[in-house]
DNA sequence: TTCGATGCAAAATGTTTGCAGCGAT
DNA sequence: ATCGCTGCAAACATTTTGCATCGAA
């Protein structure tokens, strides 16, 4: 069980198991590929919880990222967002997002083409990557064809 | 001389001309590879022009972003920063960052290595890349040469 | 029993906005 | 003279922190 894992894992770095921390887990375990904010956790949190603080979300979502449990990940739109981390590093080191200027829908999909620009950047100029972030900005299929139907009907 | 396009820029969007944009472009241009906080770029005008606000700061910034000459970005400490774009749009596509861990400094480098993965990502998915940001995380020259002699001193 | 974790409220932080007056056109 | 721009202060929104209490070990 998954659980269990994860409550050796905050043993080992002397951290509690609570309840809030086991159901923070649990929420974010069931939704993977979903990119939540604090406030996102808080309200799924409240609905089996409804005593938890906000506080205690962002608290804990802190604990998940140093465990490496989930990602933080930020969208620029004012929000800090959390997804379920990979299974294994590398993985996660090739996790990628597409985010639609239209509909604001994030896809992910995998690719490991960076590694060749990180070992030209070692090469060149000794720079040691150790992680990265790639976010593309464009337009998803769906948008695309609503928009050409949109411009169909003008002209 | 860049200040007259510059002006001709605000003029052809209706906007105006004061002393406050002007004094903000300038301190951009001469900074160019800096990635400024609002602040930062508050506490330079404010040695030319002590009256200036904090919020105008703000509000040019947008001005300079809306018109192409200044790119937003951010490494997820907290501030928004703004640099000198690049003159064409191709050049600005293939601007990316490398950010230390240790020394947090940023050092740019140019790379069209995503071409191949935004086309295989069209072809595959439909969506269409307009922009992209890559941010890479790591340790630069410098630091892994001290954290080599720190290492060594320990042992 | 101990000391970390929680909930609440207050504080902090970066950014935005309302408004009266200023200044570019 | 107009109407957009500015400076100031207040408002905002997200996140962090202080503290008394709670609860896992």
């Amino acid at each position: 069980m998954k659980q269990e894992i994860f409550k050796n894992m905050l043993r080992e770095k002397g951290l509690k198991v609570t309840n809030q921390r086991m159901l923070v887990l649990e929420l974010m375990a069931e939704r993977p590929g979903q990119h939540l904010t604090a406030e996102e956790i808080y309200d799924l949190a409240r609905q089996t919880y409804p005593e938890i603080g906000l506080a205690t979300i962002y608290r804990t979502v802190q604990v998940l990222v140093d465990l490496s449990v989930i990602d933080k990940v930020s969208f620029d739109d004012g929000f800090a967002r959390y997804e379920l981390g990979g299974v294994d590093r590398e993985s996660r080191h090739h996790h990628h997002h597409a985010i639609c200027n239209r509909c604001g829908n994030v896809f992910s999909f995998q690719g490991d083409l960076l590694d060749t620009l990180e070992q030209a950047l070692l090469d060149r100029s000794g720079f040691l990557v150790t992680d990265h972030e790639v976010k593309l900005h464009g337009y998803c299929r769906e948008c695309r064809e609503a928009m050409e139907e949109e411009q169909d009907g003008k002209s």
